[in-house]
DNA sequence: GTAAAACTTGACGTTGACGTCAAAGGCAAA
DNA sequence: TTTGCCTTTGACGTCAACGTCAAGTTTTAC
C-alpha cells in the first residue's frame, strides 16, 4: 500500500508517516519512481509507535527499542533499556493513578460543596 | 521565603517559577523592592502543578482548574472540567497499562530467546 | 489524453515549557 | 563599605513532533 493508504488506517498524517522514516521507526520499499510502498504488518508497526510515543518515549528511544520489541530479540544493553523504560513507565502509571485519586476526591468535595449552597469564588453573587 | 529557597525546596527552577506566575498558575507577593516573597502553602501547590503537569494537563487548564482544587468549591461547568479531564486520565492510564504489559511481554520473549542462544540483530557475529 | 488526485523533497512555521544570557538593582556579612 | 550571592525584567534560544506551503512528478480516473 502507498503511504495515503497506510495514513487512513492509521489515522496518523503522511507527513507524520514521513518523519517517522526519518527518525528511523519505519522503512519502506520503493518503487521505480520513488514511491513509498508498505506491507501490511506497517499498520501494526504505526500503531507500536503511536503506543511507546503515548508512553512518553522520545523518537530516539523508540528507534533504539524497536528492533528488539519487533523482532523479539535484543542484546544484554537492549534489555536492560527495555527494562528501564518499563519500571519508568510503572512510576509514572502509579503516580498519574495519584493524580486521579486527587481530582475524585477534589471532584467530590466540589460536589458536596454545591450541594450545600457553599459559595463560590468564580460566583459569589449568590 | 524568597523564589531561591522555594526553587530549591520543590526542585523546580525559577525560571519555571516565573513562568507559573506569568500562567496565572501562581501568585506571590510582593517586597518593597519588587522581590517575590512566598508563603509556606507555595510548596503544595507547586507540587499539585507538576502532578497536573504530569497528568498531561496544560498551564491554560491548570489555570482554570486549580482555583477549584484548592478551594474546594467550583461552578457546575467547572466541576464537568474536572470531571472531563478525570475521564481522560483514567483513559490515559489505561492506555499506558497496556503498554506496560507490552513491553513486559517483549521482555520476556528477548531474555527467553537470550536464554536458548537466538541470535540478535545488533550482534549477529556470535 | 487530460485533468484530478496522490506522491515526492525541501524548507520554513508552530507550540509549550521552559533554558540562557544580559544588564540592573537588592541584601546580608565582614 | 565592599564583596558576593540573590533577585528583577526582558528578550532571544531550544527542542520535539509535527503543520503547512511550494513546486514539481506520478498515478489514477474518465
Amino acid at each position: 500500500m502507498r503511504i495515503g493508504e497506510l495514513a487512513r488506517r492509521t489515522g496518523v498524517t503522511t507527513r507524520a508517516l514521513r518523519y517517522y522514516e526519518e527518525q528511523n521507526l519505519l522503512t519502506a520499499e520503493r518503487s521505480a519512481s520513488g514511491q513509498r510502498h508498505y506491507a501490511e504488518t506497517a499498520v501494526d508497526r504505526i500503531h507500536l509507535i503511536r503506543q511507546l510515543y503515548a508512553a512518553g518515549l522520545s523518537s530516539k528511544t523508540i528507534a533504539e527499542l524497536t528492533p528488539c520489541v519487533i523482532d523479539g530479540k535484543a542484546t544484554p544493553e537492549l534489555l536492560q533499556r527495555l527494562a528501564t523504560e518499563r519500571d519508568h513507565l510503572d512510576r509514572h502509571i502509579a503516580d498519574l493513578a495519584q493524580t486521579r485519586d486527587r481530582l475524585d476526591s477534589v471532584i467530590d468535595g466540589a460536589s458536596s460543596n454545591m450541594q450545600t449552597g457553599a459559595p463560590c469564588p468564580r460566583d459569589a453573587s449568590a
